[in-house]
DNA sequence: ACTAATTATATCGCGTGCGATTTATTCGCC
DNA sequence: GGCGAATAAATCGCACGCGATATAATTAGT
């Protein structure tokens, strides 16, 4: 019943840490022609999908809170990608919209996308459902907390 | 054959970024106790495993660069967990062995395995799995490079 | 044995993540 | 309608990761 220290191959958190360093360094070269980081690509997917969003629902797409997203979306509002504003209706939420820079953007995230899968190798099905595996392990530990 | 910007959920890099995050979020409360932080736990899980090593060796075994190691194990050093001592064989390396203090936390590590286990969920036989194919993924990413 | 090339760390700057706290706005309750 | 509680962002500080570069020690070639 586990009664010692596990080894570094051993450690599921270890692997995920591996390999999302490892995903974010074949993503840097990709994303810094479009002049974007990784997170900032990641709020960018999250706006193409649903435009318009408060900064509280960016942050429950992402599992990210203010402290990480308020300087992250000042950011790419100074390279112009998106626009921040203060709700009239309630004056405490900024709603994030897309400028048409952000928005082109999209029609380059395919080729990236490519380019990902083709270094992640292996049958695009096995990909799928490791995705989903990765995914079900994160929402159970969002809830443990 | 991928012709339009994947959504979030369709992301595998989204996936292990939700999963590495949550799994700090865990870690952090119970490292934290250690006056430990994520990756200097990962070290000293590296060198539990094997003392005595170089910089570059420790490199090897998680993935980074003397960027990101040196001034982690210069705190850790600071926190009594390691000496750091140029190799006198080769004056260019830096050889890091662990304190008594550093080599006591081993004891504690099983603990923190257990709660990380827990939240975990599921089956321990498919977290091995699921480990298995994240380090996979992450070795075929790491080569992709 | 000199020197250029290589190797091993270290340094610097920037962009995250996040705990802790602050500020501004709205809501709830009487 | 006034006021304390709740909500939404923002701010601050610290520890990563990593690209780019610098420094120091060793090796290789002649």
């Amino acid at each position: 019943m586990l009664d010692r220290a596990l080894t570094l191959d051993e450690l599921l958190c270890f692997a995920l840490y591996s390999a999302n360093n490892a995903m974010g360094r074949l993503y840097r070269p990709l994303l810094a022609q479009h002049g974007l980081t990784y997170p900032q690509y990641l709020v960018l997917v999250a706006l193409w999908q649903r435009d318009g969003q408060k900064v509280s629902d960016l942050g429950a797409d992402l599992n990210l809170e203010s402290n990480t997203l308020t300087p992250l979306l000042k950011r790419m509002e100074t390279a112009e990608l998106l626009q921040r504003r203060r709700n009239p209706k309630d004056e405490r939420s900024v709603v994030v919209t897309l400028t048409d820079k952000g928005r082109a953007l999209e029609s380059e995230a395919a080729e990236i996308s490519r380019c990902i899968l083709a270094a992640s190798g292996d049958e695009v099905a096995d990909l799928i459902e490791l995705r989903d595996r990765v995914q079900e392990l994160a929402d159970r530990l969002q809830r443990a907390k």
